[in-house]
RNA sequence: GGAGGGGUGGCCGAGCGGUUAAAGGCGCCAGACUGUAAAUCUGGUCACGUAGUGUACGUUGGUUCGAAUCCAACCCCCUCCA
């Protein structure tokens, strides 16, 4: 075990960001000094998700323990494709897309990082170095540095290549274009640490080596490992797909959770990855962590609710954190109406609770919510729907709204127009 | 360029002329049990409907009373050869 002097590394290692370290002695000795760092986003959909949500923290405590987050929006490199961890290739994006996509991720960074004072976090996209390269320029200065050889042997190529999944020459390059962003980067702004999940260990060491052979400057790599939950499956990724960190709605539909839905997300994390969550997505010190983590029975619910509270209130600051706390107070141990839920208005003379399932989203067509009557799961302010042909009536509207659900955790109002 | 194999529902994977909206698994949703947990058990999982209809098995045509299943062309992928 390595004793950690920088607080850097005493905080990314005892919170449990370690996986993976070049070099972490050395790291250790140049974060002392207030390090730049920089972590890589390609720029494949409109908001990040929680799965992303590793990697903002540790640009986070890097900032905090006195280092200079830079974010790297890869505007070049998603032109391209990340093949690391994925046994498939992604569709190429039109160009647009990328550019609205990184407008959405922007918005989330200044929720966690500070982008003014002494050590001000940076943004940059790649595509204003790599856009630059002719083919030739770039086979000369970055692709002499890489041999084929060793690019096979790795990882995403290897596996690629064992399980005879076609990896295209477009992805292949992925590598030496993420490495040569590390070169720009010290070469701009003295940058020294790339840091990123476990997935991108490969690309980060090319990174580390191209840099010293480049430029002659040692630099380092660190990679946070692969966060599931207790039970193995992939965080973020729930009924309705990922949890966004976008609480709005321009970029659409799919993209978005309410701060109501994200504190619930946390609020529903199994016992058993409630310390180790609090660690990662909190700032709550050690000591308390510790102490909520052992909690048991029943009582870890309290520890569950000052996750979600801490979590939501990183992302959507404290007011929205109350308010979600309070309307799922109300929710589930009132069971009563509360506002906070998702509210939509709408004409309720002769609607059948079956479209009133639909138009709140909860459920996708009539068909699944015919199926959930069968199920005993749909309920109009408390009480199950028994009939298919049930319609809203005036009478259903308590407090000037109608509480339509589905189960006991999903709800949503309606608000006669 | 040549030879062979393959493209099925969110994913994996059966089916190989009708009884197939398409086995099974995973995932997901709901119910029971609980603590808004996990595990377990039960039910559900294309859409619109009262038994019915419409869409769907890479794309486009064709053969059949009838095709995911047969034929043709095209697109894409894999393996071996050059």
């Amino acid at each position: 075990m390595i004793e950690h002097t920088s607080d850097l590394m005493k905080t990314l290692v005892g919170r449990g960001f370690l996986y993976r370290c070049t070099d972490e002695v050395g790291l250790d000795t140049v974060a002392g000094e207030g390090v730049t760092g920089y972590i890589g986003f390609d720029c494949t959909a409109p908001s990040l998700h929680v799965g992303s949500l590793v990697q903002i923290m540790m640009l986070r405590h890097l900032q905090k323990s006195g280092g200079r987050p830079i974010v790297l929006l890869g505007g070049g490199t998603t032109k391209i494709g990340d093949p690391s961890g994925k046994d498939k290739t992604r569709s190429i994006l039109a160009q647009e897309k990328i550019e609205a996509y990184k407008t959405g991720m922007r918005q989330v960074f200044g929720k966690f990082l500070d982008f003014d004072g002494p050590n001000a976090a940076i943004t940059v996209d790649n595509d204003e170095w790599l856009s630059e390269f002719g083919y030739i320029d770039f086979l000369r200065t970055v692709g002499a540095h890489f041999s084929v050889n060793r690019m096979v042997t790795m990882e995403t190529a290897r596996r690629r290549l064992e399980n005879g999944q076609p990896l295209s020459f477009l992805e292949f390059n992925y590598p030496l274009l993420q490495s040569y962003d590390f070169v720009e980067l010290n070469r701009r702004y003295n940058c020294r640490l790339q840091l990123g999940g476990s997935d991108q260990w490969g690309n980060i060491t090319s990174g580390v080596d191209l840099t010293r052979r480049m430029e002659g400057n040692e630099v380092y790599g660190f990679t946070a490992p692969l966060v599931t939950t207790a039970s193995g499956a992939k965080m973020g990724k729930t009924a309705h797909g990922a949890i966004w960190l976008n609480a709005d709605l321009n970029q659409g539909e799919d993209y978005h959770r309410s701060p109501y839905d994200y504190w619930q997300f946390w609020r529903n994390t199994e016992d058993a990855d409630v310390g180790r969550f609090l660690r990662l997505f909190t700032d709550l010190p050690l000591d308390e962590a510790a102490e909520l983590e052992t909690l048991e029975g029943a009582d870890i619910n309290t520890a569950k609710i000052r996750l979600a509270n801490e979590a939501t209130t990183l992302l959507h600051g404290k007011q929205a954190s109350n308010e979600a706390e309070e309307t799922a107070r109300r929710i589930f141990k009132q069971g009563a109406t509360a506002t906070g839920l998702p509210t939509l208005e709408a004409n309720i003379e002769g609607v059948l609770a079956i479209d009133a399932a639909i138009l709140t989203g909860l459920a996708a067509s009539r068909g699944e919510a015919r199926r959930h009557i069968k199920g005993n799961a749909l309920k109009i302010n408390d009480e199950r729907v028994t009939d298919d042909s049930q319609a809203l009536s005036s009478d259903d509207v308590n407090d000037g709204v109608i509480k339509v659900s589905i189960g006991r955790k999903r709800h949503a109002l309606i608000r006669p127009a």
